[in-house]
DNA sequence: TTTAATAACTCAACTTACTTGAATATTAAA
DNA sequence: TTTAATATTCAAGTAAGTTGAGTTATTAAA
């Protein structure tokens, strides 16, 4: 059994192999959210003998996934070997494709970015995309000395909604690839798993690495062009019928000029039309106005916060989730200011007197999150076995 | 193995006892959600050997969990032998405790209900309660003829939100019951599997044996006092990190009198106290009130289907699921009248011009859906399998 | 009508991966 | 120093699915 073969494979009916597999990703997986962990503590949290995890981690060490990290003493008894993921045992490619720009990553498969690409779009043709997927992939191994056969797959980022909807027609649609089976595209030419997401939902996978890290169940807001809500559940993405869950952008929200929708009030390009006076602003010139207070901006800010505020409230009663966490491409800072000051909703299954966690919280991997996401969604299959349930 | 063994035990490892357990769950999901199926099919559909579905279709029958149904011939070869869930093969009690009154039933292995029961209470004490449903569980075994062997275990359906929440403290509470372990409770007085949730869950689950039948993807919404909403994602319900998810009735929504809570224009009480002036109403007088097409309850009727429109626009967009379905305590004909006359938001994901399923519809089991999807609860688990990810 | 193709199903032997129980090593507490 | 607790490995055992050959029933073509 190869590394790659940990991807995909979820049939529901269970037979020797597939048991096997789903143990490999189970024992990988529990490693992974701990840090690290001894035979004897992974088997009792999975309901295993420890010779049977053993066996396993013998087999993922001696494949270069997993590495050795010396003796623990836990109290009385013989000090447990701990075990780490070895991040240079597998990596994953992160292709984001947006109308202007195309982002590509190399991830290892302990979660963190080891080469990046940015390439501006002048031809959408799905062939022509692909092919530059390809050299940017050889580009990035080539840099990181990456042998190709420790590549597990990719993760491909493209903005929805998917199909033909009520809010299709949007700008950020891509001519030309409405009819496209765009995993069998890219599944060919790379001669690996795909797996195919919207920015928000791989941003949110993309935290499994960062901000919620050992955590099964959470919301992320995702700042692109709108506003996107990527929910995962279990510790899998609920992506909808047709991968359009977390449509959130259009959700009505009360400002002082009557409802609105959300993305007109907490978005990068509400920001950037609140902030016209100034002239045309990237992410760094709102980063600097931000730096110095600009009174415009804290302006938006306000507005931003309660609008945000009433929609944490929506995301919360609907999910109940452990947490709510902020990123994408928006500065730092004006996350920061929007995680903290954004009213928390009284009326809300998340307002516990016991809470341990913080309700709203920013993400960890900065703006080029989506693109890092799209990596941690084939990453996320080697820690975990997806469910084709009934 | 014993057919309540059918239950539980979830740990991620895989080893042959769970594979096995895991097989047969899913062997009697698929003949559940097809109604009907040969051996060969089933195979097929779970990645399984003939030879190994033959084996477990030869115990779930010895069991009596399935029945033979005769051979269908399609196209050439050996026509297959048809199998098919055997209702009588077991039983699960659906237990719904409200401030007022204490609900009752037993539904069989086919969804179908065949005795419930109803009781006012009159002292909540956590070990009255039970005593009461141990009585009610005699009398309605003794009452359908079922052995008390073949009853697998009880759902037990208790008001939201669960825990010290910012909604928490409302009518609905159960006083005395807020420190009390309930699965623990019942699980050691019935000797039985027990699972714990809202209304609205259970009610969402109860649909998997009605309108549902055969989705993965759905939301329910629930007309108890007010309102609730229960999500079902892969066949499973998302409960959120406290179960507290789907706690919809506090969206606000637009009306002509500004932003209001959800439930307080479509609920129940809401339809209650805009017809005041009739004087007090239960749920049979609201439905003759229907019948005759009474003004003011059709007034509220608009009312009502403007503000449950915006609510659905928020949960397509949200979850992006194959449809939602309405049902819960209110006249049938009310709930006709709203699955109709509600406004389909076009900002929705779900406004797809291909679109098979409804996108709002009735459910099927009436006004007791919560009580039957207590039991459905139960049912829920012999047929898939519940995944403790991570 | 005969014959060939197709598909479902069973039997018996085989394979795989997990479990069990005994043995050993290491640490902390009594 | 002794005892209890815990981690780990080894070797044998077990359970469940797979494989491949053979049987039976049905359709479609010769």
């Amino acid at each position: 059994m190869t590394s790659s073969d940990l991807l995909f494979d979820s049939r529901p009916g269970a037979n020797p192999d597939r048991s096997r597999l789903r143990n490999r990703k189970a024992v990988l997986g529990q490693i992974n959210s701990a840090g690290q962990m001894g035979r004897a503590a992974i088997a009792r949290s999975l309901g295993l003998s420890t010779q049977a995890v053993s066996n396993i981690i013998a087999d993922l060490e001696a494949e270069g996934l997993l590495i050795e990290r010396g003796a623990q003493s836990a109290g009385r008894g013989l000090p447990a070997v701990q075990y780490a993921v070895n991040p240079e045992g597998g990596f994953a490619l992160g292709v984001e494709i947006r109308p202007d720009v195309l982002l590509t990553s190399l991830v290892d498969l302990g979660g963190r970015p080891r080469a990046t690409r940015r390439k501006v779009l002048t031809d959408l043709a799905p062939d022509k995309i692909v092919n530059q997927v390809l050299q940017l992939r050889d580009q990035m191994l080539r840099e990181c000395g990456v042998k190709p056969d420790r590549l597990l797959g990719a993760g491909i980022v493209m903005p929805g909604p998917f199909g033909a909807t009520g809010l299709s027609g949007q700008a950020s649609d891509l001519p030309g690839w409405q009819t496209i089976d765009v995993p069998a595209l890219f599944s060919e030419a790379l001669e690996r798993a795909v797996v195919v997401s919207n920015d928000a939902n791989a941003a949110a996978m993309a935290e499994r690495f960062g901000a919620a890290q050992g955590l099964t169940d959470y919301a992320f807001l995702y700042f692109g062009a709108g506003l996107g809500l990527g929910l995962v559940h279990h510790g899998q993405l609920v992506e909808g019928t047709f991968g359009n869950a977390g449509e959130i952008g259009n959700l009505p929200v009360m400002t002082k000029h009557g409802l609105k929708p959300l993305e007109q009030m907490v978005s990068r390009v509400s920001a950037q039309s609140a902030l016209a006076a100034h002239g045309p602003l990237d992410i760094d010139a709102l980063d600097r106005l931000c730096d110095v207070a600009d009174p415009d901006l804290m302006r938006w800010l306000e507005t931003a916060c309660d609008a945000l505020g009433q929609a944490l409230g929506v995301i919360e009663n609907l999910f109940d989730p452990q947490t709510v966490i902020l990123g994408g491409a928006m500065p730092a800072l004006i996350l920061d200011h929007l995680a903290q000051g954004t009213p928390l909703p009284k009326l809300s299954v998340s307002n516990r007197p016991d809470a341990t966690l913080p309700r709203l919280q920013c993400g960890t991997s900065g703006r080029m999150t989506a693109t890092f996401g799209a990596a941690a969604l084939i990453l996320n299959r080697a820690f975990t076995t997806q469910t084709t349930a009934l």
